[in-house]
DNA sequence: TTGCAAAGTTAGGTGCGGCTAACTATATTA
DNA sequence: TAATATAGTTAGCCGCACCTAACTTTGCAA
């Protein structure tokens, strides 16, 4: 109960239904030509993914109409998008990434990262976050050990 | 110099010479039947896997011979591997996750991150275990902290 | 050596995800 | 309201990555 059954999307349909989440959280409405736009894809495109989209019962969707997500749909996109924020939070403000480099990696890694891992991923950033009010800063200390690292062990080049 | 022209791989034919790779390390060559096994696909699905990658200049391969990476072939492996390890060793080592998943995710992220990630990754591992050589101990902590975190800011549920 | 099983290939088919070009519907505006 | 620009759809195509079934090659045992 409370556990609705996973409806298995692939890595393409997840890119349309996280952009028209955010495209209704933008404008209330997604259009057609935005979200080719979004996903640099024809427009056609878009319209045979509305179809499978709605066949799955994730969006609302009638040909000429606007669009946006059902219920179901709401809730795989907000999944979707909740590990896009968890990774691109992890890149920047763990691993000390560029934001846009972080943004584009957090892009491709979203499809490939169960719920375990992202799970780690955000209790890790809250470990760190946490461990900054105190004196000790990791987040710092880890930028410096990146600038200055101790000797590799010997060996052959790796 | 130094800095020989990618090639881009698909997913796919990453998994291939990644197979190919390891069984290599094996059983100094490959066979067709062996890699089936391992990407679990069909052994026609191989050839024509063996013929793209023979196409672009990274397998040594003739029909009903065994297979064998060139210079090229085994670098580009070789880096899949490492990405692939990284990965394993971040998950495991960092996050605490349990080998076979860290292994499983490994498989799929290695695919989807660049090598600033990685490098930035491998980074961090090494911060870990470095942290981990005086009395403070950085994975413990974390694990610790995963077992009993603190509360959360309040707000609603996220 | 023949003769058969296992390994490998070929032929042909599927689904997905993309494309362009041409068409239709909708909106705008003169 | 009629003309046109823009948005959306359809038709038809391509490449990738897989599959099964049927065929060929190879290697091993009798």
């Amino acid at each position: 109960m409370g556990k609705a059954k996973r409806i298995e999307l692939s890595a393409s349909l997840e890119d349309y239904i996280e952009a028209i989440f955010n495209l209704v959280h933008e404008s209330k409405v997604a259009r057609s030509k935005e979200i080719a736009q979004r996903l640099n894809v024809s427009r056609s495109s878009v319209t045979g993914a509305l179809r499978l989209l709605k066949d799955k019962g994730l969006a609302n969707y009638e040909p000429y109409g606007y669009v946006t997500l059902t219920d179901t749909g709401r809730l795989a996109a907000a999944e979707i998008v909740k590990k896009h924020n968890i990774l691109k939070s992890f890149f920047e403000k763990v691993l000390g990434v560029e934001s846009s480099l972080a943004q584009d990696a957090a892009c491709r890694a979203e499809h490939a990262l169960g719920t375990e891992i992202i799970a780690r991923l955000l209790a890790y950033i809250r470990f760190v976050s946490a461990n900054n009010k105190n004196g000790y800063h990791l987040a710092d200390e880890f930028r410096r050990f990146c600038e200055n690292p101790p000797p590799e062990p010997a060996g052959p080049r790796n």
